[in-house]
RNA sequence: GGGCGCGUAGCUCAGCGGUAGAGCACUGCCUUCACACGGCAGGGGUCACAGGUUCAAACCCUGUCGCGCCCACCA
């Protein structure tokens, strides 16, 4: 116990506490028997630094972990960081680019190598500023995505789904990001609205075929002129009659002269356009599956562009030369300009065009052809989505659940792999294909293919498909090989690459002797960070072992995420979470909304309107930061942050920071105790009563995630009620000469109240409230460790005389104002029509009247302040000093407000619906309401009466 | 094209069936012995608009207008 400083030095004390409490365990002390509660954190990027959004999140839960905490509950929070895939190499590829240096001038495993020293050196700063958030998490027990435990669950999971035909290699369309050089998930491309261009071309009949009326060509419409380079098809509707006649028949493309089937699907809307569409199935996502009706395989598509979406030759030779290596839009612009020379350019349309961008790199996507590895989604989904709907996870607010099932209802094949080479590699193992001697393979046969012996019996004529092994081990995966391989080619022995290339490479050299040797080599594609991320909230606690942990916290509490990652991770994290466990992970998720700057904009770097959150701490203190968020979080709605909101509950903390040192210098301290002390001073067991109530409202905000209501209740009792009143009020029982049994009783009350104002604004404030816990007394334990003591009881009787006396108070100080009554000045007072409780009450609040009213009993008579409170009525003599106009019209307006709800109520009263069909309730209150205005009323007339 | 949300005091937002609330801002007064990052007292709102349900609507229903967000393959 020390004195408290007159000024409150946020700074000092967060460093100071939260190293202590950090050292001394208290995040995470030992409760064996209590009910667990947990919650895994959104696991910040790597490269990650604080912003205002994780200031929220991070908040958010500190407030649930504290509380529950201090609710006695075993409390846990799970605290790690994400490996962040594209995010992370893209960090350490800017390094390097800033030396004129570049990842493929490494070999991967250095590259690896040089981003786990970049995480040493330079990563995970933004645990340091979670810290300075004070969020209490398990930091004992940190984990990290790519951590050796970690990476083992994400193996295992690959491989186990993978097993149970949950996880499939495919070739197909994907979202190809061009500038990253990886693809990438549907929800990673945003599509953005621009102003573009619609080219109508003529594409020549062949053979001297003609349209119904006499054309000879048809007209195509295109946003991408340059994906015709690889058209396949001219498609019509069967039912339009302008094409009918020329289904079957075929087009000369122009350029390249391939001849292209003009064919019938219900693609091609007569509405739209000319009514026939071209199909480039290798560049297009409806042309690909226009392209599958009309027979044509994946492998068949033509494809005009290489990974950095350059113009490249197609599988028919035929694009010519000037356009190899051509830039993407270049080659439209040559594209058009060559139609418009050759006169096929029917005309140029100026639309509105939807475009694809990736969402880190910022280029327009590009729909490719390539093999990924896929997540069946779809079958995941279904008891993903079960486990909401049943409610054994909550989302709150509920609203977000439509969210979630519609997307999850509608939900696409996820395409895993990703072309980067920071993350979690992907186990599976590759082989030469086979084919028999009898068999030729294609001249465009890629891969590295074995021949069989003529007379092979167990695969016929079918061309054996690239075999993948996928394994936990390499040498798992080397068994299958060996397994598979020995009975289709015994001689053989097998050679392990780490790539694909090294394998290239070392045939290329005499090293390697394909014939008696046959290689397989590694995938060398990563996963998506959002495939580990799924699942985070068992692989943090140690599955797939069955391990204490695992079974005490899992599944976890709460979630508490931003509703724009509902898709991205809640729904992943459900999905594979009931599948592995068959226990959905959460109990609730709680979504909140985005922090936006003062005008309401979306913050961003770029806009240069973020608000940087550790500025902000500096500036008010990490309390003041995380009272605002809190205050601001009501459910469904994005926060507008503006800074005097944060200074305004700065003001707050200095408002508790300033009353604890008042109760110190009077000798108040902490309670011993956390039973409210006995007392017989209505004040005092007013306050206790207070206490309770406020308690119980604050468990229930808890209890409904109403974050701002919590804040709002806490804040109205601190500053309006113990501040304002209670501590005012009992100033008197304090003072020198006031009896020493009640002082005393005071005392231990105010010590216990302010007590329970500590522990319950802990949640929210920790460090201000911990560091007066331990200014105020010298305690057993610490606050965060503390347990919620309220006990005590709500007397009704004490309630109704500290509302009477707040009332008169308050009443009578207005009135002071009204007339001009200078604030020093001293009044005397006599009663008329008051009851014997309310003279008792007079009697005994006389030293609060005087201290806090400036009025003292005294004789009636002459002219004065009047006033009505609780039925009695209050003369103020002011000879000389009232101005009675300012009295007379002031009694006037109170009367006529009284005589205005009088008859308001008596209306209703009146009316002939409301006695009959209003609950009784209701029309009781009316009834009491319209005579208290009544009497009122006529009291404020009499006074004003008296006046003349 | 679907879906969600929002329009309440100058600003930011609670309230979601019984006579409009908070914080900030604003006005007046106060060097009252915890606090001027304070105290006391105030002013300020036909709750977007129009219908409907109800004894009673900011609150429920329908529509209109305005704003925001998410999802979706019109070439």
């Amino acid at each position: 116990m020390t004195i408290i400083d007159k000024t409150f030095d946020p700074a000092e004390i967060e460093a100071r506490l939260y190293a202590h409490w950090e050292s001394s365990g208290a995040f995470r002390p030992a409760r064996p028997d209590a009910e667990p509660f947990t919650i895994v954190i959104p696991p910040p990027n790597v490269t990650g630094s604080l912003h205002i959004g994780h200031a929220l999140d991070n908040t958010l839960q500190d407030v649930l972990i504290r509380y529950h905490r201090l609710k006695g509950r075993d409390a846990l929070w799970v605290v790690g960081t994400d490996h962040a895939g594209i995010a992370t190499q893209m960090v350490v590829e800017r390094q390097l680019d800033e030396r004129q240096d570049k990842r493929t001038n490494y070999t991967r495993e250095d590259f690896v190598a040089k981003v786990w020293e970049w995480k040493r050196t330079s990563g995970g700063q933004i645990t340091q500023q979670l810290r300075r958030l004070g969020a209490s998490c398990d930091w004992a027990h940190e984990r990290f995505t790519m951590d050796e435990g970690f990476s083992a669950a994400v193996t295992k999971v690959f491989v186990d789904l993978y097993n149970k035909g949950l996880i499939y290699r495919d070739k197909r369309l994907v979202n190809w990001d061009p500038k990253l050089k990886t693809a990438i998930s549907d929800l990673e491309v945003e599509t953005r609205e621009l102003a573009g261009q619609f080219w109508h071309f003529r594409y020549p009949l062949a053979d001297g075929v003609r349209l119904a009326d006499g054309r000879d060509h048809i007209v195509v419409a295109t946003t991408r002129p340059e994906t015709m380079l690889a058209d396949m098809a001219v498609a019509v509707n069967v039912a339009d009659p302008r094409y009918a006649s020329v289904i079957g028949k075929q087009v000369l493309l122009p350029v390249t002269g391939r001849r292209i089937p003009i064919i019938a699907d219900d693609h091609a809307d007569p509405e739209l356009g000319s009514g026939a569409v071209k199909i480039t199935p290798g560049h297009d996502f409806n042309d690909f599956e226009v392209g599958r009706r009309a027979g044509f395989a994946a492998g068949e598509m033509l494809n005009m562009f290489d990974a950095d979406a350059n113009v490249a030759p197609t599988a028919d030779g035929l694009v010519p030369e000037n356009y190899i290596g051509m830039e993407r839009f270049a080659a439209r612009k040559a594209l058009v300009a060559e139609m418009d020379r050759l006169g096929l350019l029917d005309r140029v349309e100026d639309r509105v065009v939807n475009l694809p961008y990736g969402d880190r790199s910022g280029v327009v996507i590009e729909p490719w052809l390539t093999d990924q590895w896929y997540v069946d989604a779809k079958t995941l989904a279904g008891p993903a989505i079960d486990a909401v709907r049943s409610g054994a996870t909550k989302f709150v607010p509920a609203t977000w659940e439509k969210t979630y099932f519609n997307w999850m209802e509608n939900i696409q094949p996820w395409c895993v792999s990703r072309q980067l080479w920071w993350g979690h590699r992907i186990p599976a193992w590759y082989g030469p294909r086979a084919w028999p001697a009898a068999t030729k393979p294609s001249k465009n046969w890629p891969d590295w293919s074995i021949e069989l012996p003529a007379d092979f019996a167990l695969v016929g004529s079918t061309i054996i498909e690239e075999p993948a092994f996928v394994a936990t081990t390499k040498a798992e995966a080397i068994a299958a090989a060996i397994d598979y391989y020995s009975k289709l080619l015994p001689d053989y022995e097998l050679v392990v690459f780490d790539s694909r290339s090294e394998m290239l490479e070392q045939t290329m050299s005499s090293t390697f002797d394909a014939k008696r040797q046959l290689p397989i080599w590694q995938d060398e594609d990563v996963l998506d960070t959002w495939f580990s991320s799924a699942l985070w909230p068992f692989g943090t606690l140690g599955w797939p072992e069955h391990t204490h942990e695992l079974a005490r916290y899992y599944p976890t509490s709460v979630l508490v995420t931003g509703f724009d990652i509902i898709f991205f991770w809640v729904a992943r994290m459900m999905m594979q979470g009931v599948e592995l466990t068959g226990t959905p992970p959460f109990a609730t998720v709680y979504c909140h909304g985005l922090v936006r700057d003062a005008k309401g904009q979306k913050m961003s770097k770029s806009k240069g309107n973020s608000v940087d959150p550790l500025g902000l701490i500096d500036k008010y203190g990490a309390d003041a930061l995380r009272f605002t968020l809190t205050a601001m979080e009501s459910q469904g709605r994005d926060i507008k942050l503006d800074e005097k909101r944060v200074e305004g509950y700065r003001n707050f903390a200095t408002k508790l920071w300033n009353a604890a040192r008042f109760c110190q210098s009077n000798g108040i301290a902490g309670s011993t105790s956390a039973v409210p002390p006995a007392a017989t001073q209505p004040v005092n067991r007013w306050i206790i009563g207070e206490v309770v109530q406020t308690a119980a409202r604050l468990d229930a905000a808890m209890a409904a995630f109403r974050f701002d209501d919590y804040a709002e209740v806490a804040y109205q009792f601190v500053w309006s009620r113990f501040c304002d009143w209670y501590l005012e009020l009992t100033k008197p029982l304090l003072a020198e000469g006031a009896d020493a049994a009640v002082a005393a009783e005071t005392r231990s009350v105010t010590g216990w109240a302010l007590d329970q104002i500590l522990v319950m604004l802990h949640p929210v404030m920790p460090f201000l409230t911990e560091e007066l816990w331990h200014k105020l007394g010298t305690r057993e334990h610490d606050l965060i460790v503390a347990t919620w003591p309220v006990g005590g009881s709500v007397d009704a009787a004490a309630t109704a005389d500290i509302d009477w006396l707040i009332g008169l108070i308050t009443e009578v100080r207005s009135a002071r104002t009204e007339v001009n009554v200078p604030p020093s000045a001293r009044l005397t007072f006599a009663a008329e029509g008051a009851s014997d409780e309310v003279r008792d009450r007079l009697e005994r609040h006389a030293a609060a009247l005087a201290r806090l009213a400036r009025i003292a009993p005294g004789a009636a008579g002459g002219s004065g302040l009047q006033l009505v409170h609780a039925e009695a009525t209050y003369t103020l003599p002011l000879e000389g000093i009232i101005d009675l106009a300012a009295e007379r019209a002031r009694l006037d307006k109170a009367a006529a407000a009284a005589e205005k709800e009088r008859d308001m109520l008596a209306a209703r009263l009146a009316s002939p619906g409301f006695t009959e069909k209003a609950k009784p309730e209701a029309v009781d209150k009316a009834r009491a309401d319209r005579d208290a205005r009544a009497a009122e009323a006529e009291r404020l007339r009499a006074a004003l009466a008296r006046l003349g």
